[in-house]
DNA sequence: GCGTCAGGTATACGGTTGTATACCTTAATG
DNA sequence: CATTAAGGTATACAACCGTATACCTGACGC
């Protein structure tokens, strides 16, 4: 039902072409999606009612892409040990394998089509939650850290990590450096966290305590 | 000298608005930014060679209203105590009262135009070296942290902000979970650097150890 | 075998766009 | 006072845009 052929994917396809490579889904030409497609511009009233609804559908195309994307990410995810750094590396290199969607993504998010963006906030939402559970289940997480904080610190690395993949897309030199860092970026938000009820003065203790030890 | 005046700014001014309220700033039309200034057309060629060189000029114009922004905004946390939480509340009403700057900072930072992106990148890093200097002078991190680290987590901080702005702009509602959420992001991440270089191991049992201790 | 309908095409129209050329005003400069 | 330059305007043009209407083709159900 909802597998596009012919036209209407060629139509989508070039739009996220286009979108990637030279301006923002909101702001491609009709005529311009049909040139790119090969076919004539009228096509596109056979398959969308407007630009908007092009819009809508595209992103319904990127979230059928990346749910695939993620159940195989989980599946891999479940059969490994060391599943932080494997986890950061697959999620990389998903998006790596959908630039032209993370770019549309990263775009939209904040873009001026208040549509496009509630439908992608409520995607990274449902995102986040899935990869809290995950974390969860998989005892990744330092146990006694509430539901709430470990879905907070999920949201915030969602966003994180999709920014960061822009970089990771553009600078194939600088992928390791990215990787380790976003590791970084996750570790010291769980551990900080198991923090968070030391005041200053507890916390300063902490670490003055952890300098003797060495 | 590059004080603007007269058409010009009201060109910027309005590129600032339409590229708010409507657009992205690299999509906009110059016959569109001359009827919202209220000029001919044709005046936008008086001193603009094309709509890049807008983009650049709107983004130095941006550049200069956030730099006298910044040093008030520093002037205040160096007289105050608990800087951490004035600084965020700070940061984010610079940002309230600057929305069509920040708007276009978060578009473009990943936007269509490497000019554009590299601009904003290089403000960015300027801001987050700045940040990390602030930071260190006033002692308000863990103090064996390497610069390094402060660094990077002032650009991952100074990222973070920008991006939540957008929220912080839009849902009024939401400002005081946001700017309390920002502050344990920002908490988090310099807590949970003074533990980088404990293994996995180390860090169970001291977190066992706190547990008990309560 | 005939109607129906989805998907693709051709042509056309009015409006907008970026840009070129030429003209006008004002202020400063010699 | 004459010249020059900056800033703003008017008109014009070719290209492109979104959209409307009409036409063509093949596959399908009855």
């Amino acid at each position: 039902m909802n597998v596009m052929t012919g036209g209407k994917l060629k139509l989508v396809q070039a739009a996220l072409k286009l979108a990637t490579e030279t301006r923002s889904l909101t702001s491609l030409g009709l005529r311009e999606l049909a040139r790119e497609a090969g076919l004539n511009p009228n096509t596109f009233y056979r398959h969308f009612k407007n630009l908007d609804d092009l819009g809508l559908q595209v992103l319904g195309y990127i979230a059928a892409e990346m749910k695939t994307g993620v159940r195989q990410l989980r599946m891999v995810a479940e059969s490994s040990e060391q599943a932080a750094t494997t986890t950061v590396t697959f999620v990389y290199n998903y998006f790596l394998e959908n630039p032209a969607a993370t770019t549309v993504a990263v775009r939209e998010l904040y873009g001026s089509s208040p549509l496009l963006r509630r439908a992608l906030a409520n995607q990274l939402d449902t995102s986040a939650r899935e990869m809290a559970e995950d974390l969860m289940q998989q005892g990744l997480i330092p146990r006694r850290l509430p539901e709430q904080t470990v879905r907070e610190i999920s949201h915030m690395t969602i966003r994180y990590i999709l920014f960061r993949a822009m970089d990771y897309i553009e600078k194939p030199d600088q992928r390791d450096a990215i990787r380790a860092e976003t590791e970084r970026f996750i570790n010291r938000q769980f551990r900080g966290a198991t923090l968070d009820q030391l005041s200053n003065e507890e916390f300063e203790a902490l670490t003055a305590a952890l300098e003797q030890n060495g």
